[in-house]
DNA sequence: TATCTACTTTATAATTATTCTAAACTATAA
DNA sequence: TTATAGTTTAGAATAATTATAAAGTAGATA
């Protein structure tokens, strides 16, 4: 009950009316201890698998795009032409392997970087990701 | 003409054979002394813009594609739902502008990382970049 | 040079991922 | 308890890409 309830929280601290679908979408996303990449396709799966609850997929659609823009989720840098979301939210850096096309995370402190440009005047750096592509 | 015959050797070499499209296609892309990003759609549109010559989509997907797998061109990591290419060719970095969606190029040699992990058994690091988000 | 064949192009249909629409539903403020 | 603004939903619409199969062509061979 107590996840439950820092899931309603979190949502009512960034404006979103805690739903039975934002819950159990949350619950799904957040309540492992590791974290892991999806699309809304996979999710969707592993939320509608078990016939008993259904939430339609324009939903699923809608939550993962407001949980994102709430910051919980972050949108995935690919070379695909579908959306892959991270559960790991903290700057972190990838291996893509370009045989398998899977995508694997690193340790933040596993990459050092010790040149780094200035950004174009008026902007400032957010942050900064490593993709590391792999062979065989 | 000798642009030209550069084309139809590179094309030959990759075991392309060297068509009117695929030569017209390479000129707009490689006959530049800047290298650029661009999408099919946007390909699609310096091509087919002034009503003479034309090529179909399918064709330009299509070269795109055997472009791509010939390492003429690489595709670039993005989070949006579309390929996004660059004629740029060698090891780079970008910056990516959140409020515009920008993607701009970096020189290698201004990004130095001192510390990368090492691959997972079997593997090879192919190359390495480095995406820099931006914020206003 | 003529002919054959595998490769290529093309228009169009099909598929996939995502967004839109508008009606029904619901959290929550008053 | 009620009003209302936010949310969910099924299904339609759109956008990007891939598949299909017929017509065209580059290049090898006779």
């Amino acid at each position: 009950m107590n996840q439950k309830n820092n899931i309603i929280n979190k949502l009512r601290g960034s404006g979103l009316r805690p739903t039975k679908q934002r819950i159990l979408i949350a619950k799904k996303l957040f309540d492992k201890n590791k974290t892991f990449h999806f699309t809304v396709e996979t999710l969707n799966k592993k939320i509608n698998k078990n016939g008993s609850e259904k939430i339609s997929l324009a939903t699923i659609y809608n939550t993962v795009e407001a949980f994102t823009n709430a910051g919980y989720l972050k949108e995935i840098l690919t070379s695909k032409n579908k959306s892959y979301y991270d559960t790991n939210i903290k700057s972190h850096h990838h291996f893509y392997d370009e045989g398998t096309k899977e995508l694997t995370d690193i340790n933040y402190n596993q990459v050092k970087l010790s040149k780094v440009p200035n950004p174009p005047k008026g902007k400032k750096i957010k942050n900064l990701e490593v993709v590391i592509r792999l062979q065989n």
